[in-house]
DNA sequence: TGATGAACATACTACCGGGTATGTTGTCAA
DNA sequence: TTGACAACATACCCGGTAGTATGTTCATCA
C-alpha cells in the first residue's frame, strides 16, 4: 500500500510488489489492474477524513465552532495520512484531466462523486457560519477553495522532524486553522480551544 | 510547448509533437531530451512570474502595499499563465520525490534555486510588513507555506467562463489577495485599490 | 489421504515510449 | 550549379512495464 510517493504512472507495480517484499503475482491476486489498486488507497485516503470529520459536522454547536473542529480533524489527518493524501490529490488530478480507460474513469468518478459529499459538509458549514455574521466572504466557491488549499497544504510541504512531539502537530495545526479562518474573515474571538 | 496539461511521465513526446503539427524529430531537433525540454517550460513558467513581481518588490511604499502588489500580480499570473504553472508545480514534486537520472537532478535543481530567491522576494516583504505591525504570523516559514497555497490555488481550480472579463478575474485575484493577507494577520483597512 | 482451491511466485508476452540513425527538403553562400 | 548545412520527417531499436499464463505450496475438507 505504498505507492504513495513516486505518483501513479512513476510507479511501477514491481515497485510496489519490492515495497512489500512480494512479488507482482501477489498484488495482481488481490486487485484486477493497477487502477483497482490505486482507487483502493484513494478510497482508504478518503475514508481517514470522512470518519474524523463527518460526525463532528453534526455537532450541536453554534457553526463557526463545528468548523473549527472540523477544520483541525481534516488538517491534523492531512498531516497524519498525508502518504495517503498524495494518492488522493493526485487521484482528483488525474480525474480532471481524463483518466485513460472508461473504466478507470468512471471508478474515479464514483470516488469523485464521495469527495464531493465531503466537501459540501464544509461548505454548508461556512455558509451557515457566514449567515450567523461570523464569517465574511463574498463567493462561497472560491472561499471554499482557498480553504482546502489552505487546510491541504501541509499535504505538499509538511515532513517529519526528528524528535517531534504531538504538540509540535498542534501547532501547526493552530497556525494552518487560523490562517484559514482569518482568511475566511472568521472572528477569532473567544478562544481557540 | 503545450504537454502542460498531462503531466510530465503521462505525457510522451509523440503527443506534444501531434499537438504542434509536427513529429518527435523536430522536438529532438531542438531539444536534446525530453527532461530538457521539460525545464525550457519550467523557465518559462517561473520568468513569466519572476519579470512581473520583482519590480515591485522594490518599490518605495510600506511593505504591506508592496505585499498586495506583488500578491496581485502573482495571482493574476497563475490564473493567466496556469497551464505553464502547472509544469512549474510538476517539476517542483519531482524535484522533491527524487528525479530519475543525475543530469536532470541538477537541471531541476538550478530552476528550484531560482525560485527560492523568488519566493524569497514574498518572505522578507510579510516580515518586514510584521516589523511593521501590519501582519501577525508566528513560525514565518509556514506562514509562507500557507500564503503561496492560496496564491498558486487557482492554477488548480479556476477554469476560464465562457465570456470572462478582465474585471471578472480582477474580483477572483481580489478575493484570493484578500483570504491571503487576513490570513496573514493583515489589517486590511485603508482601501484595495 | 487425496482432491481441491486459495495464495502466492516465476516466466513470459505485448506494447508503449524515449532515444537514435538515417532519409528528405529547402536555403544560402561561394 | 553545387556543396553544405539547418530543419525537419521516417523508420527503427530497445528498455521498461502492465498484464497473463503457468507453476508451486499449503491448508482444508470430504
Amino acid at each position: 500500500m505504498c505507492f504513495m510517493e513516486r505518483g501513479y504512472s512513476a510507479t511501477s507495480i514491481d515497485d510496489v510488489a519490492r515495497r512489500l517484499g512480494a512479488t507482482k503475482g501477489r498484488i495482481y491476486h488481490h486487485y484486477p489492474s493497477k487502477a483497482d489498486l490505486f482507487a483502493d488507497v484513494f478510497r482508504t485516503g478518503m475514508q481517514f477524513s470522512f470518519s474524523s470529520v463527518e460526525p463532528l459536522s453534526k455537532g450541536p454547536e453554534r457553526a463557526i465552532e463545528r468548523w473549527k473542529k472540523m477544520a483541525r480533524a481534516h488538517a491534523t489527518g492531512m498531516i497524519r495520512t498525508r502518504a495517503f493524501q498524495r494518492v488522493v490529490w493526485e487521484g482528483v488530478e488525474l480525474h480532471l484531466k481524463g483518466a485513460t480507460t472508461p473504466e478507470q474513469r468512471d471508478s474515479l468518478g464514483r470516488l469523485i462523486a464521495h469527495r464531493e459529499r465531503y466537501a459540501r459538509l464544509f461548505r454548508t458549514t461556512i455558509e451557515e457560519a457566514r449567515r450567523d455574521g461570523d464569517m465574511q466572504f463574498s463567493l462561497t466557491g472560491i472561499a471554499e477553495e482557498l480553504m482546502f488549499s489552505a487546510l491541504n497544504s501541509p499535504v505538499f510541504w509538511y515532513s517529519p522532524r526528528a524528535g517531534e512531539t504531538d504538540s509540535d502537530i498542534k501547532e501547526l495545526v493552530d497556525q494552518i486553522v487560523s490562517f484559514a479562518l482569518r482568511g475566511l474573515g472568521g472572528k477569532e474571538g473567544s478562544k481557540n480551544e
